[in-house]
DNA sequence: ATGGTTTTTACTGCGTC
DNA sequence: GACGCGGTAAAAACCAT
């Protein structure tokens, strides 16, 4: 069948700000100042090092809280950033209208035939619309996705699993009501979750687009239409992230990860922040190390309040015994 | 909307460098 | 004195209902 090939507009090449980044992504990750002590994983194909490709994540995260910052003084006209503009332009020029009414122009009715000939033309017609709306959508999300994920630092399988979480989402139709960006933060999120190497909620809320709220919603909403088996997180898939942005030494970190082994045997982890848990955990740890972390120090970098380091940090180190 | 939980905020006194 | 630390009390945020 021959397609009417409109897809063929030049897309305007938005200079994305993570252009630059990526392409300093690899130097980094060369260059990464953990790679002096510690190894270098590689994991499918990928030069992800479960500390390095972290630190890396780090810097990209950096930046991200700038044009952020830039973008919230925008906030007003944040339906225009970023979004591919072709979606409006693109559908100006192309949709087409055809009357419900089995009437010509001067308002007559028409023959029996033209009416069979008008009534095939809406099916196409409406066939073409909601493919056109559909993939408008999906690409906007997978440019979206990307650009969160580059953000974020995460591998390619990982966007892979995020760009199919949302294509199924679109395919469900859970997406009426709600928004593009919030639903892509929601897979990006998920799909960090699904592949083991999870961000917490707020660093990807910071590269998005959207509220906090409203991207959990958006997640929640996920995970129920789509049956996704997702337990709790676990704090402990936390730690090599934060360790390594606080440049703690491996003693302290493996210090920090037996605290909180032991500490959700207790249960402490049940309905807590996990963040707030790992940050609790890393100060305990380098209590016990002699390694001197302020708590301010870590209530910076994990983005929690020094008071949940200091109420947390107790109990794990009682659960110890 | 509500109530129970956790996190945050603001403010304290204490010890140390 | 500045700083890090532990704590209290109250506000705010969060979640399930």
């Amino acid at each position: 069948m021959p397609l009417p090939d409109s897809e063929t507009t030049p897309r305007p090449r938005r200079p994305e700000p993570n252009d630059s980044e990526s392409a300093g992504l690899d130097e980094d990750i060369e260059d990464c100042p953990e790679c002096d002590s510690r190894p270098v994983y590689h994991s499918n194909g990928e030069l992800v090092c479960e500390e390095c490709g972290l630190v890396v994540a780090d810097n990209l995260i950096d930046y991200g809280p700038e044009w952020r910052a830039f973008d919230a003084t925008q906030r007003r006209e944040r339906s225009r950033v970023g979004a591919p503009r072709t979606n409006t332009i693109h559908d100006r020029g192309l949709s087409t209208k055809i009357d419900w009414r089995d009437r010509d122009g001067y308002g007559n009715s028409l023959s029996e035939r033209k009416r069979r000939e008008m009534s095939r033309l809406r099916t196409w017609d409406e066939r073409f619309r909601t493919r056109d709306a559909s993939e408008r959508n999906l690409r906007h999300a997978l440019a979206e996705i990307d650009r969160m994920a580059s953000a974020l630092g995460l591998p390619a399988t990982t966007r892979e699993i995020a760009s199919v979480l949302y294509r199924r989402a679109l395919e469900e139709e859970l997406m009426l009501g709600r928004s593009i960006e919030a639903m892509s933060a929601a897979s990006v999120y998920a799909a960090t979750r699904q592949a083991g190497i999870p961000r917490s909620i707020d660093e990807v809320v910071t590269v998005s687009r959207v509220e906090k709220g409203e991207m959990t919603r958006a997640y929640r909403y996920l995970l129920r239409e789509l049956e996704l088996p997702m337990s709790p997180p676990d704090p402990i898939e936390y730690v090599g992230r934060y360790a390594s942005r606080l440049e703690v030494t491996d003693e302290t970190e493996q210090r920090a990860r037996e605290l909180l082994d032991v500490g959700k045997r207790c249960g402490l982890h049940h309905g807590r922040d996990p963040v707030g848990l790992v940050a609790s955990a890393l100060y305990a740890a380098s209590r016990l190390t002699g390694e001197r972390i302020t708590q301010s120090e870590i209530a910076a970098v994990a983005d929690v309040c020094e008071m949940t380091i200091r109420t947390h940090y107790s109990e794990l180190l009682e659960a110890e015994e």
